[in-house]
DNA sequence: CTCCGTGCAAATGGTTTGCATCTTA
DNA sequence: TAAGATGCAAACCATTTGCACGGAG
């Protein structure tokens, strides 16, 4: 998504635009490695200096309010910002924590088969598998 | 598991058998609703009333090592404790925060179908799907 | 008798909140 | 110029840690 692009989703949503915002936004729609907070503020705090903390989680939550971010819950870990939404599966590494998305036509059709067997009306999931990476293996 | 197969455990384990770890973990181990750790102090402690948190947490660890209990943490919540540790489903009100388990030899099937296909060898999993609740949507 | 487990209290750390200042519309 | 956004500092709170005492083996 381009800055034209997220100016217009702000103001649909009755969001004011500002350059921290723009700056956010852009870099974690287009992240693919789940970044966590702290992550988002040291990359987006080289272009604006005086971001803060607070900043970064209200606008994390302002993209969650309007469906474009999702937020990975963890046991003593923070937590991780995932911009894809549609169904898909997390997988994560138990050792380095590194986590990439598997997206496909097949993947969401089989999921919806097994969640339409036992229920009616699902309103979103996450799908974690466990694995130990390549880079760790070694 | 009642509390000579529990014992056992402890033993093949190497864990000392104490009347704290009997109780907590008879209780967990056969709870349906996924409590959290303080819900789990609240129960037991009627039982042992100097019982603590620490006791409670230490315990809660020891059967994760152990492999009989997964933790599901989430965005600011308390996490929860799960002790059914094969394939399934924790299908979670989004409202009350209540959790089902939903499990059976399907779900096993289709599931392990679905990661067969994008990776060779996954070490666990974690299925959340989101609804609002029977009692909720009332 | 030794080591592990327990319970208290204090520390931890990611996230949230209160508030004064600044900026957007 | 009014309402909303930012940044700082302080609060929060589930969980972890340090340590002295007590109980299991």
């Amino acid at each position: 998504m381009n800055k034209k692009q997220l100016i217009s989703v702000f103001r649909e949503n009755d969001y004011r635009v500002t350059p921290q915002r723009l700056a956010i936004c852009e870099w974690v729609l287009a992240s693919e490695d789940h970044p966590t907070a702290e992550q988002v503020f040291e990359h987006v705090s080289k272009e604006h200096p005086a971001l803060s903390m607070t900043t970064v989680y209200n606008t994390l939550e302002m993209l969650k309010k309007i469906g474009l971010l999702s937020e990975l819950g963890f046991n003593m870990q923070p937590a991780r910002f995932d911009p894809t939404t549609s169904v898909h599966i997390n997988v994560i590494c138990q050792q380095c924590g590194k986590i990439r998305d598997f997206k496909s036509e097949s993947i969401k059709t089989q999921w919806e088969k097994i969640v339409s067997e036992i229920l009616a009306d699902s309103i979103g999931q996450r799908l974690d598998v466990y694995v130990i990476c390549d880079d760790c293996k070694v």
